[in-house]
RNA sequence: GCCCGGAUGGCGGAACUGGUAGACGCAAGGGACUUAAAAUCCCUCGGCACUUGCGGCUGUGCGAGUUCGAUUCUCGCUCCGGGCACCA
């Protein structure tokens, strides 16, 4: 052994050497090739907020794993990186700093960049791409005009969370106890017109199409499914008394509709203006709506109001019975959702129930329990599930579900009622009044309304980014944008000076992956239909819902504007768990971040990424663990002494030739392949890389007691147990890998290399290990040979010493034998 | 309130379709090497008790159940994490 190699490798040299080799051969470099199987791994883009954090660390070299793994199986792989880069962020970081959004994004971009490549991630930077770059949001601009022409993106007037001080709206999370996070003055309500999309023109779609996304877990399935929030019911008329007028109610529970005894009306309800004017009670019901606005807007959502609610005066009638029901107006009825009405069924519903027992209203139970009978008197809650229906007319007797049918069926053959879908999701409100965003292109003139920007006029270029003194006051403040004229008329018009929302950017950005480079169109078909779907996408589960809905949803959008074929844009989806240091997520308001530049000049990238890795399944949280780190480097250079140590094995050409191993190589011989085995299952059934690696652990292990033990190690035995720790181990820790290789003499890269397949022959254990458990507790292990019978096993545990010393003289009441694994003896 | 997860040594985590609980790593303790330290290598390492033996009992959040046998399946809880939340 030479004495004279050095403890720890040089992983400074070797990764600068290697970075740049790869740079250089472009080895990542990919096309499609209709030739070759694809795969399409991608982890979401950063925001280029400065640095990269351990969730980027975490979540790239999970990524690459995978990339480099597929490459490895012969895949034609595509793995693309670039920049979410327009948001609000820059925008604020600029107001700080005086500086220009743009030059602080350009800066954040080129230093993260360098930290990426810092990491060995093998991305395909020729297709790098940043959003605020005019090449790539020219082409959603061009998406925004044609959506217009098709009617999937309209303008409304909506109501905001504004914030007088900043001049800006404010996102529902940016509203902090009913102030603004960032001056905290008191946000106020604003009406103002807005862009939005629609995407509940494709809730449908967007709920069925998770049934087949079998690729993503569970949770994020519901949590979208809970986010559409489909639910299917009655629409249904209450006449008002005395007026020509209706009031429309939406109900999931048509089979209570008997136990109407008053209806309860949103304050904003367009209705309740006309229904109090003149009345006696104007007076206070207008009392009432302004107090509930009030405790609204300081309620910061989180907790439930007290029911309350003002009596119109008038009453309306119940289509079904005829009966008159006053009409309330309450404070818990949303204007949002639904029609803005509500048919109170206080025996059936919790809220109208609080709110009846408050104004002494009648309750009336009409769905009865199988087991107990509901009576007004004595009921203390209401009763909300199904039952049998009770004084509901001719319907009384009918379970439920049958009934809310036929009062569906009723309602639709009477005329005043039919079934009705409601949705949760709202459509998409895209405008921001923000200048670092992507310009809507629009332009309003007098005569001609709002009209589209040509195509040929695009990209509607965000002004300012490329002077050095550039201006980045919000659009609506920058003239020399917004005056225009008009392409239809040519006279004077105004352009648009709201941007768009960021989600928008990242909503297409893996399709724009697949050609970066297009310059007369967003996407190139060819190479789309070849690439896409995205066949594994990794990030945070906090994207569970927004961007991963609005991407489904831009796909979707996409096809139907003909340019794609595909239905889903990500067939698996892992969401990795978030770093955890002292208990909770790794931040800068909590003080407890470890940056990963500092780890990587210490221990270099290839020991920061196997211990991300290694640490816990990719789905799960990751403890922080400065020691673990510290074993991660030390299991490196172990391998690298292994090796190194043992060259000259590399030398020789020979094969394994199994037949004539003794027992010793043969078993280290047994020992690779079932390693080879362990580590593929672990990748391909859940990307459990913490298993794997200790797989490979354990192959280390027992390849250093054999060097150190046997005294006829078979060479080729010996050579082919540290080739296949490398090209496990490849993935994981590339430079370290590429550089061992070509240390032992290998002409071609290790990235080039294929990935080692698993002899079934080798596999075989010579003998089997058999448990004899007495009463269900192991008692002996017995070493036997393979073609052991059932009943042979059976006797050899009954001869057992060890056995019959718990057996005594008690019988063997019966016996169980499982083959190749036990034997249970019980007494 | 509703819907998802999760709970295994001092710690991170293993355990195929019910069949050897604690792989692998970290920490800790002991030893070797060294003038010494670091590094490295070897050994021990869930708990308990009279540890005389290669041993025994107990142990996967708690309580029941199914089973020859349960970390794994069923029922009922507790705690922790996440999502949604006056959605009619």
């Amino acid at each position: 052994m030479n004495t004279n190699l050095p403890n720890r490798y040089d992983f400074k040299t070797i990764e600068t050497k290697w970075q740049q080799r790869w740079q250089h051969e472009q080895t990542n470099k990919v096309s499609a090739d209709t030739e070759k199987k694809k795969y399409y791994v991608l982890e979401m883009f950063p925001y280029p907020s400065g640095r990269i954090h351990m969730g980027h660390v975490r979540n790239y070299s999970i990524g690459d794993v995978i990339a480099r793994y597929k490459r490895m199986q012969g895949f034609n792989v595509l793995h693309p990186m670039g920049w979410d880069a327009f948001g609000l962020p820059a925008e604020n970081a600029a107001l700080k700093r005086g500086i220009h959004p743009a030059d602080w994004t350009y800066d954040n971009i080129a230093y993260m960049r360098k930290q990426l490549k810092a990491m060995g991630l093998s991305y395909d930077w020729d297709r790098e791409i940043a959003t605020c770059r005019p090449e790539y949001y020219r082409w959603e601009q061009l998406l925004f005009i044609k959506l217009l022409e098709k009617g999937l993106v309209y303008r409304k007037e909506t109501t905001v969370n504004w914030c007088d001080d900043c001049a800006t709206v404010l996102a529902r999370e940016q509203v902090i106890d009913g102030c603004c996070w960032r001056c905290d003055q008191q946000v106020l309500p604003k009406t103002m017109y807005g862009w939005f999309l629609k995407i509940t023109d494709y809730a449908d779609e967007l709920l069925d199409g998770l049934d087949k996304l079998t690729g993503w877990p569970e949770k994020v399935r519901t949590m979208q499914r809970n986010w559409i929030g489909k639910s299917q019911g009655l629409a249904c008329d209450f006449q008002i008394e005395n007026s020509d007028k209706k009031i429309k109610i939406f109900t999931t529970r048509p089979d209570t509709i008997f136990g109407v005894t008053f209806m309860s009306l949103a304050v904003e309800h367009p209705l309740v203006d006309e229904l109090i004017n003149g009345t006696p009670q104007e007076q206070e019901v207008r009392d009432f709506i302004r107090q509930t606005k009030i405790e609204k807007q300081r309620n910061t959502l989180d907790d439930e109001l007290d029911k309350k609610g003002a009596f119109t005066g008038k009453y309306c009638i119940n289509p079904f019975n005829g009966e008159r029901v006053p009409v309330y107006v309450a404070n818990f009825v949303l204007m949002e959702y639904g029609t803005g009405a509500v048919m109170a069924v206080p025996a059936h519903d919790q809220r109208d129930f609080d709110f009846a027992k408050k104004y002494m209203l009648p309750i009336r139970p009409v769905v009865q329990p199988n087991d107990l009978l509901l009576s007004a008197d004595d009921m203390e809650a209401a009763w909300e599930d199904n039952g049998v229906l009770a004084e509901s007319g001719d319907f009384s007797g009918m379970e439920s579900t049958a009934a809310k049918k036929a009062i569906i069926h009723h309602a639709e053959k009477m005329g005043f009622g039919k079934p009705h879908v409601t949705y949760r999701l709202r459509d998409w409100g895209i405008s921001r009044q923000r200048y670092w965003g992507a310009p809507i292109p629009v332009i309003h003139c007098d005569d001609c309304g709002t009209v589209g920007v040509p195509q040929e006029q695009l990209p509607v270029t965000l002004p300012g980014t490329d002077a050095a003194d550039g201006n980045n006051a919000p659009l609506h403040q920058q003239e020399s944008f917004y005056k225009t004229t008009c392409p239809k008329c040519g006279k004077p018009a105004q352009r648009e000076t709201d941007t768009m929302d960021t989600f928008v950017e990242s909503s297409w950005y893996f399709i724009r992956f697949t050609s970066p480079r297009k310059t007369d169109a967003p996407l190139d078909k060819t190479a789309a239909e070849y690439w896409l779907s995205v066949d594994q996408y990794i990030g945070g589960v906090e994207h569970a819902i927004l961007h991963l809905l609005y991407a489904r949803f831009f796909t979707k959008l996409l096809r139907d504007l003909g340019l794609l074929t595909v239905d889903e844009p990500f067939s698996n989806l892992l969401t990795q768990g978030m770093v955890i240091k002292d208990g909770s997520k790794m931040s800068k308001s909590k003080g407890n971040v470890v940056d990963p530049n500092d780890l990587i000049t210490q221990y270099g990238a290839d020991t920061v990424r196997l211990f991300s890795l290694f640490a816990a399944p990719p789905e799960r949280d990751l403890e922080w663990n400065a020691q673990g780190v510290e074993g991660a480097s030390r299991f490196l250079n172990r391998v690298y002494r292994l090796i190194l140590a043992n060259t000259a094995c590399f030398s020789g050409n020979d094969t394994v030739e199994m037949a004539r191993l003794d027992s010793n190589n043969r078993q280290l011989y047994r020992k690779i392949h079932q390693t080879i085995q362990r580590v593929t299952g672990s990748i391909e059934t859940n990307f459990h890389f913490n298993t794997a690696i200790s797989a490979v652990m354990e192959l280390v292990n027992d390849i250093s007691s054999a060097i150190n033990h046997q005294d006829s190690l078979d060479n080729a035995v010996l050579k082919e147990a540290l080739q296949t720790v490398l090209l496990l181990l490849f993935p994981m820790t590339p430079h370290f890998c590429e550089e061992l290789w070509e240390q032992t003499g290998h002409a071609e890269n290790i990235s080039t290399a294929r990935w080692p397949e698993c002899n079934p022959s080798a596999i075989q254990e010579e003998e089997l290990t058999i448990v004899i458990q007495v009463n269900g507790k192991v008692r002996n292990r017995l070493q036997v040979q393979l073609d052991i019978s059932d009943d042979q096993l059976q006797e050899l545990a009954l001869a057992d010493e060890r056995v019959n010393k718990f057996l005594g003289d008690k019988k063997p009441k019966k016996i169980i034998v499982v083959k190749r694994k036990l034997v249970n003896i019980v007494v």
